[in-house]
DNA sequence: AGCACGCCGACT
DNA sequence: GTCGGCGTGCTC
């Protein structure tokens, strides 16, 4: 009997594997290895949809079901996708479903309808219409057939954009056609947001280190991956460019990862006018028929340079030969949602696999690729001098423990103040970032001293003024407003200095000023981030005040003082990477300001000006602080050293969940002696920093290990062990070196 | 996660 | 007597 392993939808761990079910003859030619397949599942035989990831000759057995319907054709998923999923499922232990989803979009392709598996079409190619070139416009009475034609003398487009930016129904556009004011012509459907961008390319010129980072790249010829290690403002993303024209020349496909992409919009207008519509950009925001639509046009061929963000690191570039990581250090691409995969560490598979080159870029490495780098396992490249010799701000750290003691004790010191003042006075741009974690706003009860929680996480809520609500970070869920302690009926403060809190300061202490706010707050709707960045570029406004999101790759040529305010509490946090996180924050802030012009500043604000970490950022000495940073983890055995493994444990029990963490310990002490010798060290159990999240308790183990196939087989067997006792009822998962936010 | 089965309480 | 509460167990 034939039959099929099947990794069917919502599966969780506890019961994961590839099923294996009957093909019936009737389907024997759509069942392959890649087929998307509708099985019956479950004591209630409710249809769910899978991928056929094996097929093999079985003897005969009662229990096996037969595949209900199944789409080979041209769905198959490619052997390469199928690789990719093996793989995430192998290092990040999700489930096989999980990695079906994040590596192809056909959740979106397909639909059950009945018995039958219901491939959704999506239109590969629209009608857009074109303005007649020297149409005689007075013969156009009407005002809406004037507005139209007048609209799309600046550019073809769909009906869709006619309709959205003047109002107007087909009819008006038939009608204009029918006079042969308008031509129209099937064209392949884009993405909006970027399509606008026309390619217009200009001489490219690479400044000497360039140049050389340039040269070194292309002419090795081993698999090393390259480090490419430039300061702030170095202009890397014209090597990126050079690089992808290089690649194209030989025909081959790039792909450019980036932390967000509406934080790189620059980057992005870059490489349309370099390459125009082979360009397909992916992200998270997509809807899923637009991710669907830049998938086929990247699986087809027609888009040959992939931007996107971590996801993208799977889009199907065809013959891929470059590979770019662009901020490579960012903690965002790392997955904290199951597959917690690490985007670097699949782009090193890929490119290992496809024998693309790969190039990681930071102006601050992790100190993990550095490492590397150091190691020889990577070829380094540097990029010291800035473009145009334009040197780097000046940067000046206020002790708000000395300014305190003058009686400043404000949100935002005089000094900062004055100086902001001053850049207003010159008609420069200012940028204000406010490291998140040290300020928000929280209620406090003066009598019982306990802050307002969130009822379903063990958090502080923050007020939110806007919305005038207490917020949950870690669930979402929203409450009104309370001056009274539930605990205790006290009265309750609230105190901090949220990024709104500090919009307001400095409205007052500088009124007239034109300041515009950037966080998660005022950037909630689509696109609105590329609308705000585009206004601040215009000079619309004089001061911009975010949370990290502003220190990201932004490059603003009037922008002459940036400050840094709340880096104390991240300089606090237990996390052994906290150095390299608050280093890498201020080292992109300084370099946001004075790009294109001299006498920039920087100010850092903190209460404990004589932190080293601080002093390195400041002079922008990273090979000091990488020394300092790498002899700390050597002592005390962290990543590059070791990888670390969380087993986390979640139950509406807390009891429950550390109970079952002990167990797994145990189970980890027995079985361990079973594996050949490795390196483990096992922290734990412990409660999760956020011991509650959404009604659920979280304990975890950490271990120390080395992240290897012996490893990961040892912890596979460990958990095939606790699943198998129907006492744990935790549910378990794992993160393997997971980054705490 | 779903979904069905099963063993208890309070309803036409 | 039966409807439905949710606790328990299984998924080719």
């Amino acid at each position: 009997m034939l039959t099929a392993g099947v990794a069917v939808d919502k599966a969780t761990l506890n019961f994961d594997k590839l099923f294996s079910y009957k093909i019936p003859k009737r389907l024997i030619d759509e069942v392959k290895i890649g087929s998307m397949a509708l099985v019956p599942f479950g004591r209630g035989n409710a249809l769910r949809q899978g991928i056929v990831l094996s097929v093999q000759e079985v003897e005969e057995n009662g229990k096996i079901k037969e595949i209900v319907d199944a789409k080979g054709e041209n769905a198959a998923v490619s052997p390469y996708s199928i690789s990719l999923i093996k793989h995430l499922k192998e290092t990040t232990f999700c489930t096989w479903y999980e990695a079906v989803k994040t590596v192809i979009p056909h959740g979106a392709l397909y639909k059950i309808r009945g018995d039958k598996l219901i491939c959704q079409l999506v239109r590969h190619t629209q009608t857009v219409y074109c303005a007649t070139e020297n149409y005689p416009v007075e013969s156009l009475l009407k005002e809406k057939q004037k507005a139209v034609y007048e609209f799309l003398l600046q550019g073809a487009q769909p009906m869709e954009e006619i309709h959205s930016a003047l109002g107007v129904s087909k009819s008006v556009v038939d009608t204009l056609l029918k006079k042969n004011a308008l031509s129209s012509y099937q064209a392949d459907r884009q993405s909006n947001a970027f399509s606008h961008i026309k390619q217009c390319p200009s001489e490219l010129t690479l400044t000497p280190q360039q140049q050389v980072a340039y040269d070194e790249i292309i002419s090795d010829t081993d698999a090393k991956p390259h480090l490419l290690h430039g300061v702030t403002s170095s202009g890397k993303s014209m090597v990126f460019i050079r690089l992808i024209q290089h690649t194209l020349s030989e025909g081959g496909g790039a792909m450019l990862l980036v932390p967000e992409i509406s934080l790189t919009p620059q980057m992005i207008r870059l490489l349309r006018e370099y390459f125009g519509d082979i360009v397909s950009v992916i992200h998270s925001k997509l809807s899923p028929t637009e991710r669907l639509l830049q998938y086929n046009l990247i699986l087809s061929g027609k888009a040959k340079v992939v931007v996107g963000t971590r996801s993208g690191v799977f889009a199907p570039v065809q013959n891929l030969k470059m590979l770019i990581i662009d901020e490579e250090h960012e903690k965002s691409f790392k997955s904290e949602n199951s597959p917690r995969y690490s985007a670097v560490r699949v782009a090193s598979f890929i490119a290992k696999k496809t024998g693309a080159k790969l190039v990681l870029a930071s102006a601050t490495p992790s100190v993990e690729s550095y490492f590397l780098a150091k190691s020889g396992y990577y070829h380094l490249h540097n990029m010291p001098l800035r473009y145009g010799d334009m040197p780097m701000p000046q940067v000046e750290v206020i002790d708000m423990a000395q300014q305190a003691k003058t009686g400043d004790v404000g949100a935002v010191s005089r000094v900062v103040i004055k100086y902001l003042a001053e850049n207003l006075a010159q008609k420069k741009q200012s940028i204000i970032l406010i490291n998140r974690r040290g300020y928000s706003t929280v209620g406090v009860c003066k009598d019982c001293g306990q802050a307002l929680k969130c009822t379903d996480c063990s958090v502080n809520l923050v007020r939110h003024k806007q919305q005038d609500k207490l917020m949950c970070h870690y669930c979402g869920k929203s409450y009104p407003v309370t001056d009274v302690c539930p605990l205790c009926s006290g009265e309750v403060r609230y105190q901090g200095y949220g990024t709104q809190h500090i919009e307001e300061y400095i409205e007052t202490s500088l009124p007239g000023a034109r300041i515009l706010r950037m966080d998660a707050d005022t950037t909630g709707q689509n696109g609105s981030h590329e609308e705000m960045l585009e206004a601040f570029g215009k000079k619309e406004y004089d001061i911009l005040i975010g949370t990290q999101m502003v220190a990201k790759g932004l490059d603003f040529k009037d922008v002459n003082l940036v400050c840094v305010l709340g880096v104390d509490a991240g300089l606090n946090q237990p996390s052994y990477n906290a150095n390299e996180h608050i280093f890498n924050l201020i080292t992109q802030v300084i370099g946001r300001a004075g790009r294109q012009s001299t006498g920039a500043k920087a100010v850092i604000q903190t209460f404990d000006a004589n932190n080293p970490i601080i002093a390195l950022a400041k002079k922008g000495d990273y090979e000091t602080f990488y020394n300092r940073e790498i002899a700390y983890r050597k002592l005390n055995v962290y990543p590059p050293f070791c990888t670390i493994c969380t087993v986390a444990f979640t139950h509406s029990s807390e009891v429950c969940a550390a109970k079952d963490s002990a167990t797994f310990l145990e189970i980890i002490k027995q079985t361990v002696g079973n594996f050949e010798k490795q390196p483990l060290v096992v922290l734990g159990p412990v409660p999760f920093e956020v011991a509650m999240v959404n009604k659920l308790y979280r304990w975890r183990l950490s271990i120390k290990c080395k992240n290897n196939q012996l490893f990961r087989n040892f912890l596979n067997n460990a958990i095939d062990i606790y699943l198998s006792n129907k006492e744990n009822k935790s549910a378990i998962y794992i993160n393997i070196n997971p980054v705490q936010e």
